[in-house]
DNA sequence: CCAGAATTTGAGCGAGGACTCAATAATCTA
DNA sequence: TAGATTATTGAGTCCTCGCTCAAATTCTGG
């Protein structure tokens, strides 16, 4: 589709006006006609590009998750400590996009099937790579305890995001970093 | 608006049929035309006893918001384990507004600013709520560290329900039980 | 039963959405 | 540089959306 410097480069700028929209206004003000006056071109170059509106939102967001996984490489090498800094730095620097991903969970999951088989997938990988991290660092873990303490953290750390998505001025960093801490108090210093 | 019995009946018509595409495919499948076709009317009907679209949806919305609520009168009397069996109860014998009260939680408070004071409103309500719970079943929290544990705990439960819609396999139940049983393994009866 | 009020109808409006396509321009490869 | 491929254009299609309204029908209190 593209092939030479100019549509790549079209490409790139396409997602970038993407992104700039989705974080300022969501879902709904993301429009095509929004995105082509951003990137400043005309539609027709966007479907040159794109096969469709969803596949540049997908993009983008995909793009987001990605950007903070912590072992791309999926070494297996990742702490809990690691994930959850993670999910913290998606939250807090990427609040639109956050909600879009929490969004896209709730609503597209039951419209699209095809959408719905992504998420469920996702969720899973993310549900086991949580339960791997936790048993490595707590040997005392059995699988199956791994995965149920896995699934609380995550839907911890959804609902927190949820929270926080409502309102900026609340303390999601605190609240996830407590998650893993669970041991110690929560550190002060005057 | 609606005076006479026929009109009071099919606006009921109009807002179970709202309800019901709400849940289905969310806000982005619930148009004027679906509504129509399932409480089987015109749009002028619909026209003739609800303002706006709008309307429909945040009938709907209000009454997902006030069915999580258990205790309106606000006692004061009820316990930490009360308050989240309550919440089980909603989860899983009214699925359907349960999926609208997450639906509107992530999506809801952006768009509306009228929607989003309600939004934020409840969430006050029921984060003191459950805190001043916990403080009457564990003497020695601080008023500071029960409000943090009851957000813990409101995030945990809204991230377990964001789980089970999307998987109505997911052990919601046993997950929210043992939120408030930490102490005592799971218990067996043989 | 009847007059006035409420309810229902259904064609259709204007706006805005995603998307198309034939023609032209730009770019790469051999 | 010629030929082939890709990129860009922008007017325009088709669709669905929320919503309207005059006319017909149904309901209810007196």
């Amino acid at each position: 589709m593209a092939r030479y410097r100019a549509g790549l480069q079209t490409r790139e700028r396409i997602a970038a006006a993407t992104r700039d929209l989705l974080a300022q206004g969501g879902l709904e003000g993301t429009t095509i006609k929004a995105i082509c006056q951003r990137a400043a071109i005309r539609p027709g170059s966007f479907y040159n590009l794109f096969e469709s509106k969803d596949e540049a939102i997908l993009t983008v967001v995909r793009e987001a998750i990605e950007a903070v996984d912590p072992d791309p490489e999926g070494e297996g090498t990742d702490t809990i400590t690691e994930l959850v800094e993670a999910y913290i730095t998606f939250v807090t620097e990427q609040p639109t996009l956050a909600r879009i991903y929490l969004q896209i969970a709730v609503t597209g999951g039951v419209t699209d099937p095809h959408l719905h088989g992504r998420i469920v997938r996702h969720g899973d990988r993310r549900r086991e790579r949580f339960a791997e991290a936790l048993r490595r660092s707590r040997a005392d873990l059995t699988p199956r305890s791994a995965v149920r303490e896995a699934e609380r953290i995550l839907a911890t750390l959804n609902g927190l995001a949820l929270f926080r998505v409502l309102d900026d001025g609340f303390d999601f960093t605190g609240h996830a970093r407590e998650l893993v801490k669970p041991s110690s108090p929560p550190p002060r210093q005057p």
